[in-house]
RNA sequence: GGCUAGGUAGCUCAGCUGGUUAGAGCACGUGACUCAUAAUCACGGGGUCGGGGGUUCGAGUCCCCCCCUCGCCA
């Protein structure tokens, strides 16, 4: 038995996320969680919400509420969500725990004491009608290349020029749209990262078995132009962790926080103590996954994100870990994901074009999402979804395959020798052929499932349903139920039991279905079939089971045309 | 413009260090079966592997040039 220790990349505060959000970190970060506990290990699976910058600041003012109100009432959303979609974390948390804080002034401290910290003075745009320092982008004006009114202070959208918030003519405050603006010194704490470079470029090396996408994307950051560049880490804002520099103050940072990217990696850790909290344990439940003086050193973890976390995952929080000269674990494995594209486009939030969580459980259950996702998850490219696809996936490998399957068996069984489970008759060539081909077909499946390859996953499980299919049509017991009713029993026997042994190893995708399999076979037997031909007799002779309800309705054409019409526009 | 990753059957994708007639699922066609959510099973048609050069006994798989898509950066 192995420690796992998981993490999925923390969702944003603002607003609900889309399904591409959900699968390129969340969904399939469930996956190998539900997998791992499945196999009997000993799994830690957390996540979060990532809620401090300017953002949630404007989406809480834009509502009128506080933001910590805010950020407490959309955590409360996400987090009931995510458990709409049987998202198994251990704990989601939030980046605004006060464990977060300390936490993060303490790495802030060591970090300083390493001489990694370095202070900057520089000149940032501010609004004095806002009261705030205004972030480049939340800048607009006239753009000086293209003469577009609306730029923004880190690019022009228009021309796509980056710009330089000095650089704008009539420059205002996208916040309240004020003139009265003006260029003030303020001092910010850098990470060193430069400094660090050669031990990352080394750890990074080490890291053979990555995906390509994970380790090119390190690699273009650390040697992209001039190299890996320090980085800011403090910002002029009001909601976030205060610098600190550990548990004292911070001469001449006061009334500054820490940037969101400093934060929220940490709150990986901090959310472990989060947990460990919530669950009255002591500080040695959590350090024991995390510190390796304190017993994680034989803790394997795995992180799931988009593309577009990468770097801070592969550089800036590692840099945070060494830097800090503190026996924190490091990552051992990071599964990163391309995007998902939406019908000929992008998802996108601020568009609201897509499909979004709350939406896609209020029109179908969880299990329909999990498995068109995972089953199509961008893994060695953007992948894209359509709802003809959507439609026709789901309707065949959940409805035809599986569901009916299930359906077939459940109700051939009763009609022909009541809800129990037949006694007669002993498995021949045939049933050895299926157990024979389901366990070379098992194996494959777990080491798909082992190596994270999600999509293979998908297409080795779908194998093992069909295989069962070919079974019941080769055997065809409703034929030779006529002449050797024993041997149909047989049979049904196999196939019931079948069932369950799906149930099992189809759970990490479908949770749902697959408890009503279980349920459907009066049994609670969750063990692993390690042996296959043992796992096919755990439902004895006499055992009572039931025919379940449908377990997969088909889309129907109307279902598809009306949705994809009406997730085509903004979102209302 | 620089860089990453891609461009393989109508669609979604596999194809590891180059090696027999290029694979899977869906869709399509034919047949079988009738237990089942008109489900299932079998067989079949279909691709000059983005384009052009080159290396090699042999390239989807290596090298060079070009075209296109996506993303990151400037």
């Amino acid at each position: 038995m192995a420690r796992i220790l998981i993490t999925s990349a923390i969702p944003y505060i603002n607003g609900i996320k889309h399904l591409g959000n959900l699968v390129g970190s969340q969904l399939p970060a469930d996956l190998y969680a539900r997998y791992c506990r499945a196999r009997g290990h000993e799994v830690m699976f957390i996540c979060a919400t990532d809620e401090h910058g300017t953002p949630a600041e404007l989406a809480a003012a834009k509502v009128g509420k506080p933001v910590e109100a805010y950020c407490a009432e959309m955590h409360e959303v996400q987090k009931e969500i995510a458990a709409g979609f049987r998202l198994s974390f251990d704990h989601f948390g939030r980046s605004s725990s006060a464990r977060n804080h300390r936490l993060t002034q303490h790495f802030a401290g060591a970090l300083a004491d390493n001489g990694l910290i370095e202070e900057v003075s520089e000149k940032q745009v501010f609004s004095i009608t806002d009261n705030r320092f205004l972030p480049d982008r939340y800048i607009e004006g006239t753009c000086p290349n293209c003469g577009y009114t609306r730029a923004r202070g880190d690019q022009c959208e228009e021309c796509t020029k980056q710009l330089d918030p000095t650089d704008l003519i009539n420059p205002r405050s996208a916040i309240s749209g004020s003139t009265d603006l003006e260029v003030r010194q303020t001092k910010h704490l850098y990470l060193r990262q430069r400094a660090l470079r050669g031990k990352l470029e080394a750890w990074i090396d080490s890291k053979t078995d990555w995906p390509i996408l994970t380790t090119s994307i390190a690699k273009k950051w650390l040697n992209d132009g001039d190299g890996l560049q320090d980085r800011g880490i403090t910002r002029d804002l009001h909601w976030g962790v205060p610098v600190k520099r550990g548990e004292a103050d911070w001469p001449g940072m006061e009334g500054k926080v820490f940037y969101v990217w400093f934060d929220a990696p940490i709150e990986y850790i901090a959310a472990t103590a989060e947990w460990a909290d919530a669950h009255g344990l002591p500080d040695a439940a959590w350090q024991r996954w995390w510190r390796t003086d304190l017993g994680a050193d034989d803790v394997r973890y795995v992180q799931f994100m988009g593309k577009d976390n990468v770097p801070f995952h592969t550089l800036s929080f590692p840099a945070t870990i060494m830097g800090s000269g503190e026996p924190w674990k490091l990552v051992d494995y990071i599964k990163s994901f391309n995007y998902l594209n939406y019908d000929g486009g992008q998802f996108s939030t601020s568009q609201g074009r897509g499909v979004f969580m709350d939406q896609a459980l209020s029109i179908l259950p969880a299990d329909y999402w999990r498995w068109w996702l995972l089953s199509h998850a961008p893994e060695s490219s953007d992948s894209e979804f359509t709802w003809e696809n959507f439609q026709a996936s789901v309707n065949k490998d959940l409805a035809d395959v599986l569901g009916n399957l299930v359906s077939r068996v459940t109700k051939f069984a009763r009609a022909k020798f009541g809800e129990t489970v037949p006694a007669g008759g002993s498995f021949g060539p045939r049933e050895q052929a299926l157990i024979d081909d389901l366990t070379s077909g098992l194996r494959a499946y777990e080491a798909c499932m082992q190596a994270m390859e999600v999509r293979k996953a998908a297409a080795e499980l779908r194998a093992l349903w069909v295989a069962g299919n070919e079974y019941l049509q080769n055997a065809a017991p409703w034929t030779v139920v006529k002449t050797d009713p024993e041997h149909a029993q047989a049979m049904v026997r196999l196939a019931l039991n079948l069932i369950r042994v799906y149930a099992v190893i189809s759970q990490p995708f479908i949770p749902d279905a697959a408890a009503s399999m279980m349920a459907a076979m009066g049994s609670d037997d969750w063990a692993w079939p390690d042996d296959l031909a043992a796992s096919l007799a755990a439902l004895p002779p006499g055992h009572a089971f039931s025919v379940p309800e449908v377990l997969f309705a088909k889309i129907t054409d109307e279902s598809r045309a009306d949705w994809q019409q009406r997730f085509s526009g903004i979102r209302a």
